[in-house]
DNA sequence: ATACAAATGCAAATGATTTGCAATTGTCAG
DNA sequence: CTGACAATTGCAAATCATTTGCATTTGTAT
């Protein structure tokens, strides 16, 4: 059987951060909230095609979320973003295959990182690398700002 | 004072992998070794102009560094990717600023993060977020190719 | 019902990275 | 030293994900 996430009250959370309650956007989180695995554009728009949206629209809509932090936009992958639901509570990294490329999560934070690192590698069983990446305000610029 | 990396011998290193001992491959390795940061392929375009190398061939030279993992590709930010010499020895992370673009380099591994994660939150002032991806291949595809 | 901002569609632009192909250049064997 | 051959390069054009301008449509609050 196949994980399937908790999903959410899409019009509650777009009304909460002040969206209108658009079909497209509406499907969206209906979309990301029952995903296990963080999605490409490309499937959303597989997802959503029968509300037969445009690319742009789509992008614009992932973009608005990202900024709102109601979803969170995966770009280790150099060649394209992957979305997933951003759940507070529920903080997560992810594993990619460079052979299928399917991208699974790891339902843990780097916190917790030492304890895990033996199941990490079960998950899969050949890790060539990981990148870890950090963003946020140095202090130089949180100084240009004051 | 700046911080400057252990210069290393690009002939050497060039041979090793079997590369030809070009002019510019030469200077990026020398430029890569030296530099404290890992640069975009922009300034190594710059600091290679005086050979007025092609920017594919800049490309072609990079990906060859990387595929013989002589150097290291950073790409958790989407925009473009960053490169830096690969220190078998000397495995690290890095942390940017979404205001100023700048990347400096976290001098350890994820391994003892969690020591050193109050380190981390000094190096800069606010952390929005942190992205960590492992890439390796999954059991299945290592099942496929047996 | 009205009005206005938000969201959309469409077409065109961007920008980093890649590719085809012909010409050039290291390197290595003879 | 001298080919010969593969690796490397230059140039132009192609890709491909993502973004943007602008006119139009659609939620939503009043």
């Amino acid at each position: 059987m196949k994980k399937q996430m908790q999903p959410v009250d899409a019009a509650a959370l777009l009304e909460e951060h002040g969206f209108k309650k658009t079909p497209l956007r509406l499907l969206l989180l209906e979309i990301l909230s029952i995903s296990p695995a963080p999605l490409p554009v490309s499937t959303l728009q597989r997802k959503t095609k029968k509300l037969g949206a445009d690319l742009a629209t789509l992008y614009r809509a992932l973009n608005a979320f990202v900024e709102a932090e109601l979803v969170q936009a995966i770009t280790a992958d150099k060649k394209k973003a992957l979305y997933e639901l951003n759940r507070p509570k529920i903080h997560v990294h992810h594993i990619m295959c460079d052979s299928c490329n399917t991208v699974e999560t790891i339902p843990f934070c780097i916190k917790s990182l030492d304890q895990q690192a033996i199941n990490v590698s079960r998950l899969f069983k050949k890790i060539y690398s990981h990148q870890l990446a950090f963003v946020g305000t140095c202090r130089k610029c949180l100084r240009a700002v004051r």
